[in-house]
RNA sequence: GCCGAAGUGGUGGAACGGUAUACACGCAACGCUUAGGACGUUGUGCCUUCGGGUAUAGGGGUUCGACUCCCCUCUUCGGCACCA
């Protein structure tokens, strides 16, 4: 015991060496599926298993459990487990260091950070624990993929794909950020190859639609995330005819009344296209252009201020409206594997066209008439179409006058009228990319047979097992560790019996996780990847909890496995998460901690200095969740000194327990502020303000300690029911100081399953209110008045008050605004 | 460039269109103390001639009344970005 504790007599750390055993003992948080209450399921994020917990897994923890434990005092039954996200590449990095297995140090952490959960005292449910790398879940994992490629929805397809050298495998556009591995850091490169994809994008309308339903419940930020990454835009796509060749170049654009303005094509360079179309002429322009492109890194590339360039490819194409023959030039300005990788070149209303057209002293035809005003190059706003078709042209088709929205809408109907276009609807989301050349993550289930071609592993012989690799076995060399392991790599075709090779890649982890929250409804089940039924029964979830990190991965994947499962008849709902809270990050001294700025702070550190109801109640208190905190301004003693008051209030109160929460007479005004407490704590709980319902008990403690002190004192009926609240509402962010208040207060241990008291509602009506009188809009009196006062009365009142009269100061009152009993404004 | 969110004391932050600055932290004075990262009391936006005046990034507007709603500007943060 600490000096300090010694002083108030309040030890903290021994406190949490006293319940830790009991709440063992009582395991007051095991969700009953067979439950007749209303059904809750809280899910927060579950980690990755690196190291022990560190002050973000603190404050998502803290802030998901306020809502947990609020749930169970209200009667639901609820069900708030965690598990471990326990595949990924930290973990076999670690295993080539050291030469060891990634099982080790996976298994290692998760041992560490188990107990560190347990003794930060989180409402789990932890019978219903799993981790991702367990065979036993991974074999699901391998059954919904080969479910998914049944459905045609898990494909595989040769591709330029991001490539990370310093990780050594793929990743998926989401895993890009600014050209950068989102792991990582390093700077992505391109690489052809062929691999596995998810189709998420023949779910990409109903991704787009389906987040209307979510939006008033899910974060702006994530909305607005996934609204961009999803990218859907309307056009039309427009067939160009080339001399000679039997299918046309279709172009996508949101812009077909510019139409009579397209001078020339471009197509992208490192398309398939480019390639074939280019002339003998041109050749060997074209793939020095290519060569060039090719040597420049992604970062380059994306530069939006680079100079322009291109290849003439020395053929023509034929305007499918004017019949003009325009130019095809490459260019690395048209990306390949957007739209159909061919753009139609309008200068006239298109910036990048324009820098193109000017370079390459192509024509420029204006085809929106701009404002008067406008002294800008390309213009591409509201306007009416001018030069379509110019004068003297023949066409069958005629927008100008037309405004922007009604010449799109006529050509596209004259598009589909000549058979030379259609309106369509583009997206920006591609495909997931699912392989990863590396060893730590799920096996996936396909044979490849030179006979038989792709062939799953029967169902019967799942879980396809890793094979035990460890070490430098593991160092990553470009194609997967599992291609070396020809034990396991070389086997029989289930098919035709012929020699046959496993495929060697792995998942991405974020297949593991599109899931396991439909795991934990029936975490055990060893006949199903989840028994429908229960999930129905739980799901979805009412509130997800976590980091906005993952605004356009993990929670774009989820939704999308969701909609599948769904599709396939597994599930009744098609969107996983109800509700969603992001919370901020805890950064130190105005940056995120990180290793070389030396910023770090150590939960540990803190957690012994302060105890864990300490720096749980700061970070909760710290402010609204979803902002970020700065622990260097924060006060965790400020938050001890605290909870040193409301526990001693436990030991003041001297009447004698019985059923909690029942006060019989005693101080109106503590007994009518414990009522307003509890009323405005459920409220702001449900409304995230977490912050506010602490203040709300910190009134009450100083009430409290007043009435103790100077007022009806400890033996009052009120100051017991007072004190039991704070117990109460306490435990939802202090469970240890509030069960040890909870025993002193002479109740068995449980303070966390008991239930919120009726509040009377008499006890909420207040004897008198202050009305404000205001003159000119300023406040110039206060009234004490009973709130059922008349309004006429209430006007009454508050022009006979003095200090109201010499603010008139005689002047003629012209109109008075009463808002019985609360306000009265007199307007001159 | 496009889209979104947000700017309130020395600090973290409160505030159904109706008392701006709740609750804390910090600071100051006093009390209790051998002592204090302890406890308690009081004070604490700014200006003030003590009547008041004035303040929610800046400027307009709506309203009897605006931190709150609308418009413009500035700043910060986030998403998307050569996406046709």
């Amino acid at each position: 015991m600490s000096e300090r504790d010694e002083q108030v007599g309040y030890d903290v750390h021994a406190t949490e060496a006293k319940w830790l055993p009991v709440w063992d003992e009582l395991d007051p948080f095991r969700a009953d599926d067979a439950s007749p209450k209303e059904k809750r399921y809280p899910l927060t994020m579950f980690p990755y298993p690196s190291g022990d917990l560190h002050m973000g897994h603190a404050e998502v923890m803290a802030l998901h459990d306020v809502i947990a434990r609020y749930w169970w005092l209200r009667g639901y039954e609820v069900m708030n487990p965690m598990g471990w996200d326990s595949f990924g590449l930290p973990a076999e990095n670690a295993a080539i260091r050291n030469d060891a297995h990634p099982a080790e140090y996976t298994y290692a952490n998760i041992e560490t950070q188990y107990h560190s959960f347990k003794k930060y005292g989180i409402a789990f449910d932890w019978s219903r624990r799993l981790h991702t790398s367990d065979p036993e879940y991974y074999r699901w994992t391998q059954w919904l993929f080969l479910k998914f490629r049944e459905r045609g929805l898990a494909y595989r397809k040769n591709s330029p794909v991001n490539w990370c050298p310093n990780d050594q495998t793929v990743l998926a556009n989401e895993q890009v950020v600014d050209g950068k591995c989102e792991r990582c850091g390093a700077e992505v490169t391109k690489r052809e190859l062929t691999q596995w994809y998810f189709k998420i994008t023949e779910y990409a309308q109903e991704l787009l639609d389906d987040l209307d339903v979510l939006a008033p419940t899910w974060p702006d930020r994530v909305v607005t995330a996934q609204r961009n990454w999803i990218g859907r835009s309307e056009g039309a796509h427009l067939d160009f005819r080339i001399a000679g060749r039997d299918e046309p170049l279709t172009v996508f654009t949101t812009r077909p009344d510019t139409i009579f303005g397209t001078t020339f094509m471009v197509v992208a360079v490192d398309s398939a296209a480019a390639e074939e179309l280019v002339t003998d002429g041109q050749r060997a322009a074209f793939e020095a252009y290519r060569e060039e492109i090719r040597a420049a890194s992604d970062i380059e590339r994306l530069a939006t201020d680079r100079p322009k360039t291109g290849v003439d490819l020395g053929i023509t194409a034929t305007n499918p409206v004017t019949g003009d023959e325009i130019p095809v030039w490459a260019t690395d300005y048209v990306l390949a594997d957007y739209g159909t990788g061919i753009v139609m070149g309008v200068p006239g209303g298109d910036q990048r066209d324009w820098e193109f057209a000017t370079k390459f002293e192509l024509p420029i035809i204006r085809t929106t008439e701009p404002p008067a005003d406008w002294d800008g190059e390309a213009y591409n706003g509201e306007g009416a179409a001018i030069n379509s078709p110019a004068t003297g042209t023949a066409s069958g088709l005629d927008i100008n006058g037309m405004p922007v929205a009604e010449a799109k809408s006529a050509t596209i109907a004259f598009l589909e009228q000549s058979g030379t276009g259609r309106g369509t609807v583009n997206f920006r989301l591609r495909d997931w990319l699912l392989s990863r050349q590396r060893y730590w993550g799920v096996p996936i289930p396909i044979i490849h047979c030179d006979t038989c071609g792709e062939v799953p592993v029967p169902y019967d012989q799942l879980p396809l097992e890793l094979p035990e690799l460890k070490g430098a076995d593991l160092k990553p060399k470009g194609v997967s560790p599992l291609a070396a392991a020809t034990d396991w790599v070389n086997v029989d075709c289930p098919s035709c019996g012929g020699p046959a090779t496993r495929d060697s890649d792995t998942m991405d982890t974020f297949v593991d996780s599109s899931w396991y929250f439909l795991r934990y409804c029936s975490p055990n089940d060893d006949t199903q990847a989840f028994d429908s039924a229960l999930v129905n029964a739980w799901m979805p979830c009412d509130i997800y909890v976590g980091g906005v990190e993952h605004a356009v991965l993990h929670l774009l994947y989820a939704r999308f496995f969701t909609k599948v499962l769904a599709d396939m008849g597994l599930l009744d709902f098609r969107e996983p998460f109800a509700a969603q809270l992001n919370q901020g990050f805890v950064i130190n001294r105005g940056k995120k901690m990180s290793k070389s700025l030396g910023n770090g702070v150590s939960l540990g550190d803190q957690l012994a200095e302060f105890g864990v109801d300490a720096v749980r109640l700061t970070l909760v208190f710290a402010g609204p969740p979803e902002d970020d905190i700065d622990w260097a301004e924060m006060s965790p003693g400020g938050s001890l000194r605290f909870l040193q008051r409301a526990w001693r209030l436990s030991g003041d109160v001297t009447s004698t327990a019985g059923t909690p929460f029942v006060a019989e007479g005693g101080d109106v005004a503590l007994r009518k502020q414990t009522a307003r407490t509890l009323t405005d704590a459920a409220e702001l709980v449900e409304s995230y303000r977490f912050n506010v319902m602490i203040a709300r008990v910190m009134e009450l403690v100083n009430a409290t300690r007043k009435t103790i002190d100077s007022g009806a004192g400890p033996t009052d009926p009120a100051v017991r029911e007072a004190a039991e609240v704070v117990a109460m509402l306490l435990s939802l962010v202090a469970p240890y100081t509030a069960e040890e208040m909870w025993e002193r207060l002479g109740h068995q241990p449980g303070v966390a399953r008991s239930s919120w008291p009726e509040v009377d509602p008499a006890l909420l009506v207040e004897d008198t209110v202050t009305a404000v009188v205001q003159v000119q809009g300023k406040v110039r009196g206060r009234l004490e008045v009973s709130p059922d006062i008349s309004e006429a009365d209430l006007e009454a009142a508050a022009l006979a008050d003095e200090a109201v009269q010499r603010a008139i100061d005689g002047a003629e009152v012209r109109k008075v605004i009463v808002r019985a009993p609360k306000l009265v404004n007199i307007v001159l």
